[in-house]
DNA sequence: GCCGTTTTCGGCCCGACTGTTTTCAGTCG
């Protein structure tokens, strides 16, 4: 059984975790997560690259000796180094720096001092006061803790769907408009660089004098707790659980502030190594020449004086994309505007709310040239899925339409339910009659590798199979990804790759829960 | 542990805030 990247990624993250507690050099822990990301962004699986003996070390953070640990994991399927650092650490001691105002250094002097090994007698040495013997300890750091034990033991940290976060954003943006004397405002963070899910905001602004806007910020009657306050930033946490960061800057150094606040953190080491080498520094309050400021007022003269072009916030992962910049290959993001029509929309014949007609027209108002209408097929009947009479029905309900509006385009097709042993569930008669027709799977998500690809493979063969529609299945912090083989499982799709994979070129559907847009059948594929 | 137009050794991003301390270490982003 061949080894996932995730699978390499987590034992080095797993690794990295204990070595921090016990101490160790941060920078090798560092170089551990580093290999970590750099193995989750390969696109080709570790296996592959260790059998065809590929120079693993040749990729940026791996050097001899992880490699040599990639090769172990591959061919052993487990590291020895990990279990022996385990064997001496309890594992209980990796969830504790989750636990707010608890890091390394204090998780190993509990665990030194006071043989603290599981949350259990992490809440009761806080409860007993104990811990305050302890350098360091406070009454407050007690009692923070004790909170941690009691949200850990509940629960995760909550990370919310970006369209989520897009309305607490909202909300509070529309409120700090009205701060005494902002000037500047901008949601930076994993909000701006567009994540799927989003852990906190963090809010940038500036403004005439720094402790009006924050004390303005402070008022917002959505925080239930303020977490820090100082003059210029503050962190409270809303009732909703979403942590808010808010820093406010002076003018000038706006946009060295919203590139650090937008990160990634990655991105923004990345670009401050690249600053020193040029001898350079690189904060969040601008560039500076020894202690001379450089006169950066935007993101894009930062990215200048470090002879790159300008890179958008969705690229900012230090994944390749400062690479890319410097080589003049960065690829041209999606716009609304280069969205010309949908082909995936549902409409009350099955699971939507609108109408057929009210779906055309919302999009002709939005100025689509097209749109395909995509109900689910008898096999989904929870969504009250079309049979082959009721399709043949809405058939003719678009030709009628398509005569009626002259502005919009409305394209007939059906999100064809892919069964369990890869056919199709209508006929090819009535598929045959379609323009076109999205496939998806949306039962039976847990078969293994070797049986879910052979089932999609089989689907792709019928001669009506055009599209593919969320192909791992996964939903966004609900479900795992189905395990296909060959599919990347994390990346940013480009224009010109779908224009590539579209043909004709046309944009194709994507949901808020699904990770990927739907690709478009081409070879190659899988 | 990685890496090299200061280098094969000696660096490795940097500042705000907190809590505990009595000048600063640890945490956080």
């Amino acid at each position: 059984m061949a080894v996932q990247n995730s699978e390499v990624a987590q034992t080095f993250n797993q690794l990295a975790d204990l070595l921090e507690i016990q101490g160790e050099n941060p920078f090798r822990i560092r170089a551990y997560r580093t290999a970590a990301r750099t193995v989750m962004e390969l696109s080709q699986s570790v296996s592959d690259l260790v059998e065809r003996h590929e120079k693993l070390y040749e990729y940026p953070g791996i050097g001899k000796d992880l490699a040599a640990k990639i090769e172990e994991i591959v061919h052993t399927g487990h590291l020895k180094a990990l279990e022996d650092v385990q064997e001496h650490t309890p594992k209980a001691l990796v969830d504790f720096l989750k636990i707010p105002s608890l890091g390394p250094k204090r998780v190993k002097l509990l665990y030194e001092k006071l043989k603290i090994k599981s949350l259990e007698e992490l809440e009761e040495a806080a409860v007993s006061k104990k811990i305050l013997k302890l350098r360091g300890f406070g009454e407050k750091t007690r009692l923070e803790i004790i909170e941690g034990v009691k949200k850990l033991k509940q629960a995760e940290r909550r990370q919310v769907l970006l369209y989520e976060a897009g309305e607490t954003a909202q909300h509070l943006s529309s409120y700090l408009k009205n701060a005494p004397g902002l000037q500047k405002l901008a949601v930076a963070g994993s909000f701006r660089r567009q994540k799927e899910t989003v852990g906190d905001l963090d809010i940038l602004i500036t403004a005439e004098k720094a402790d009006a806007a924050m004390n303005y910020f402070l008022d917002y009657n959505g925080i239930a707790k303020v977490a820090a306050k100082g003059p210029t930033k503050a962190t409270v946490i809303l009732h909703s659980g979403m942590q808010v960061d808010l820093r406010v800057v002076a003018d000038h150094s706006y946009g060295a502030a919203l590139m650090y606040f937008t990160g990634s953190k990655a991105h923004n080491i990345a670009l401050r190594a690249m600053a020193l080498k040029k001898g350079l520094k690189l904060n969040e309050y601008g560039v500076f020449k020894g202690i001379k400021p450089l006169p950066v007022a935007t993101e894009k003269s930062i990215y200048e004086l470090l002879k790159l072009p300008y890179i958008e916030p969705e690229l900012r992962e230090n994944r390749g994309e400062i690479e890319a910049a410097q080589k003049g290959e960065l690829p041209k993001l999606i716009k609304i505007t280069d969205i010309h029509g949908d082909l995936h929309m549902h409409t009350t014949e099955s699971d939507g709310r609108n109408s057929l007609k009210e779906m055309a027209l919302a999009a002709a108002r939005r100025g689509y040239d097209y749109i395909g209408i995509t109900d689910h097929s008898q096999r989904v009947a929870m969504a009250h899925g079309l049979d082959k009479k009721r399709l043949l029905q809405q058939m003719e309900q678009i030709d009628r339409l398509n005569e009626e509006l002259k502005s919009i385009t409305i394209l007939k097709s059906i999100e064809v339910d892919i069964l369990e042993d890869g056919k199709l569930d209508l006929p090819d008669d009535v598929l045959a009659k379609l323009d076109y027709t999205v496939c998806a799977v949306h039962s039976y998500f847990n078969l293994s590798r070797e049986k879910q690809t052979a089932r999609i493979l089989r689907a792709m063969e019928n001669p009506h199979f055009h599209i593919l529609a969320h192909p791992t299945g996964r939903l966004i912090g609900s479900r795992e990804a189905c395990d296909l083989h060959g599919l990347p499982q994390h990346r940013t799709i480009t224009l010109d790759e779908v224009r590539c994979r579209a043909s004709p070129p046309w944009l194709v559907g994507e949901s808020r829960r699904y990770q990927y847009f739907t690709a478009v059948k081409i070879a190659g594929v899988f």
